[in-house]
DNA sequence: TTTGTACTTGGTAATATGGCAATATAGCCA
DNA sequence: TGGCTATATTGCCATATTACCAAGTACAAA
């Protein structure tokens, strides 16, 4: 059944598609080292609410993070403790990439 | 200086992106194992060669993929050996995803 | 040099994404 | 209830992605 493994391929898909911007890079970065509300995260990011929130809910989306509603107040956090071997592996990419071109203009 | 740190987060975000597509992250999967040529890629993917070939440029681009060419192959493997972290991480993210979802059903 | 094989690149159409403004919803307090 | 604050959702537009076909390049064998 190659149907399966093609479907596992999509939804490790979605997980890198969330992944793949700045804000939201940042918004991870910042929600694992602790909750904050949509308003802080929309200070810290610099884009419009409407704009953070739309960020928020494709994070959610795949599970990345989760909300604690407070209130009016929307908690979020980051939901797998995994995040640094992400970020760690992409230097890991930067770095050598860097190697890499540097070693090709010889 | 804040742009330092935007800078950075668009180049993890632009690894992400190119990790961001299920044929992609076959290719990868693939090619960490052994290295392949573009044909012996296209005939597992099941697409285009010319798409494959495009996918290629964009995981190279990055640096996640490094090309040898012999006589009119070209060889692609993938050049850092963290992958497996990544990949690993979005299983977690996943079944803790479902269990989150299944959690909330109750 | 001609022919064939292996890739890459350019063009194009369909679809997806990202951003802001405007609007809607929800909780809180007077 | 009415008004205020905090989020979420929607509409719309500009831009980005993806896939395929077609055309181009590079190497090799004849």
């Amino acid at each position: 059944m190659k149907e399966k493994l093609r479907k596992q391929y999509e939804a490790r898909a979605k997980i890198a598609k969330a992944m793949a911007h700045p804000s939201r890079l940042l918004m991870l970065d910042l929600l694992q080292k602790q909750e904050m509300c949509v308003g802080e995260l929309t200070e810290q990011v610099g884009a419009d609410q409407s704009t953070v929130s739309k960020h928020l809910a494709i994070l959610k989306e795949v599970g990345l993070i989760d909300v604690r509603k407070a209130g009016a107040l929307s908690y979020y956090r980051v939901t797998c403790g995994c995040l640094d071997g992400f970020f760690s592996c992409m230097e890991t990419v930067l770095l050598s990439d860097v190697k890499g071109r540097q070693k090709s203009l010889k």
